[in-house]
DNA sequence: TCAGATTACTTGTTAATTGCAAGTGAAAAT
DNA sequence: ATTTTCACTTGCAATTAACAAGTAATCTGA
């Protein structure tokens, strides 16, 4: 019987393969934007998001992320059914990332969002920073 | 400048979405990496690396990376059995991108090749510049 | 010159992942 | 007390990935 290659390890210790194997798929570093870009804390607003995940598969993100320690969970203390997820400090070190492939999108492919490419391009350290210092103002544990 | 989309249809024209509808996978940004860092060229170098590709995906992934213009395909006139595959510029501007994968890897994840992430720490502008020489000198049409 | 090797694939089959629809149980709102 | 919201889970079909094997064109060495 020929095993085939179990799924918890890794085809290479690359830096840039651990990152595909950890980010590599169509959902994750979209569930990241809309945590870090849009403010996002909430299962149902991901569903909501505008590509439309599907549930179960939005639900096995949120589960791996966290085991990666790239977002972290706690409950809402306003109201027992909600569960408040943000990005780590190691998430949001992924804004260098986002920015690139954005700004790669923006100058080779047909896209939207003309103004935060604006924003970007503009000073790119400064928008960085100050996606930071709103993340810093709002993952405080108290809100 | 934005160009062409591609003939499937977007899930949104956001420009993350856009970078991971077209890079969002297991293997295309590794295959790019063969060919930005390592200089591979060819089909069989591809097959070789080190997370060992199947041929069939390979055979896709050429094939989708070229229609999106990020490789272009030539034969080699020194041997008719080969094809050289090479960046276009559009490829060579993941550069930034495959470099900030790393660098979050290096922070974050266990992870092989100091080297590589000691030169891009000590002058990541220098070592993208150096990256892009390389490939202005050897993707000359004749060689 | 011709057998064997190399190159860039294709084909067939199985395994895994993704996507869709529907359902669940706890908590909150009305 | 009933309905709604919320964060999921389950079942199943469709899509994609992985593995093994094969193929045609070309090159290489005796």
């Amino acid at each position: 019987m020929p095993r085939r290659r179990p799924r918890n390890q890794l085809r290479s210790g690359c830096p840039l393969n651990v990152s595909v194997e950890i980010l590599g798929d169509r959902w994750s570093l979209l569930i990241i934007r809309d945590m870090m870009l849009r403010g996002f804390r909430s299962y149902s607003q991901f569903l909501d998001s505008y590509e439309r995940i599907a549930t179960n598969i939005l639900a096995h993100r949120l589960k791996k992320l966290e085991g990666y320690g790239i977002i972290a969970t706690r409950q809402d203390p306003l109201d027992g059914r909600k569960l408040i997820y943000t990005l780590t400090e190691k998430g949001m070190d992924l804004a260098p990332v986002l920015t690139e492939m954005v700004l790669w999108t923006a100058a080779h492919e047909e896209h939207q969002n003309p103004e935060l490419i604006r924003q970007i391009k503009k000073d790119k350290q400064k928008f960085l920073a100050s996606v930071r210092q709103r993340w810093l103002e709002n993952s405080s544990p108290v809100d």
